[in-house]
DNA sequence: ATACATTAGCCAATATTTGACAAGTCAAGA
DNA sequence: TCTTGACTTGTCAAATATTGGCTAATGTAT
């Protein structure tokens, strides 16, 4: 199976861990089965947006942290094998800037 | 109707323009109809990954160029509304950085 | 061998995106 | 005003992609 890296899910794992707690007692609070789980550590699946709040909490983690790392895992999806990868990032941020500065 | 700004969007319309194409003279080659391509052009379509060296022979504009931001919309989708869009790209780029490190 | 945590594989269910067409707006010109 | 042509909008089925739930498999420790 490829596997695919996840940051976030490498920092579930992590916060899992540190925290002694088994994919069945934390699977449940996300209704959903310890495979499911897996694979999101694994970063075969997704975790739903607005999970990440629910997750942080048990894992007594800062919901912006991860919410930065499930970011930063969509956005590599998108630009992994790009070898204008750091070109399209720049001219991302280019335009939330004019964005910003629009609103102001 | 909603509508998206779209880097790649713009570009080729104005390219587009500049060649002074109708729609109804690219759509062919892009396999699609005039009303098709008029949403890629206000970014309510994605353009196809692999079509993107199409249009840019047809518009006589450079590969990459269109890439970058073609890939640029891609990254927006994710990050825009998002107050950790900034931090999420850091995050991403390091990562790419590490992945070019490994693979020297 | 048993127990338990985790993982892999499968496939139906759901969600998202696309393709194709019809109808619409708008502007220029007869 | 009527027509034509460029472009746009809306709709909806079809095609794709993603997810959820289940079962079986793997690995490890006792």
């Amino acid at each position: 199976m490829k596997t695919m890296e996840s940051q976030f899910g490498e920092k579930i794992r992590a916060l899992r861990a540190q925290q002694q707690l088994y994919l069945r007692q934390v699977a449940p609070w996300l209704e959903m089965d310890t495979a499911q789980l897996s694979k999101i550590e694994k970063g075969l699946r997704q975790l739903k947006r607005e999970q990440i709040s629910t997750i942080a909490n048990i894992l007594k983690a800062d919901t912006d942290e991860l919410l930065t790392l499930w970011l930063a895992d969509q956005i590599y999806a998108v630009v992994k094998d790009e070898k204008l990868a750091n070109e399209a990032m720049q001219a991302t941020e280019e335009k939330i800037k004019h964005k910003k500065t629009k609103q102001e």
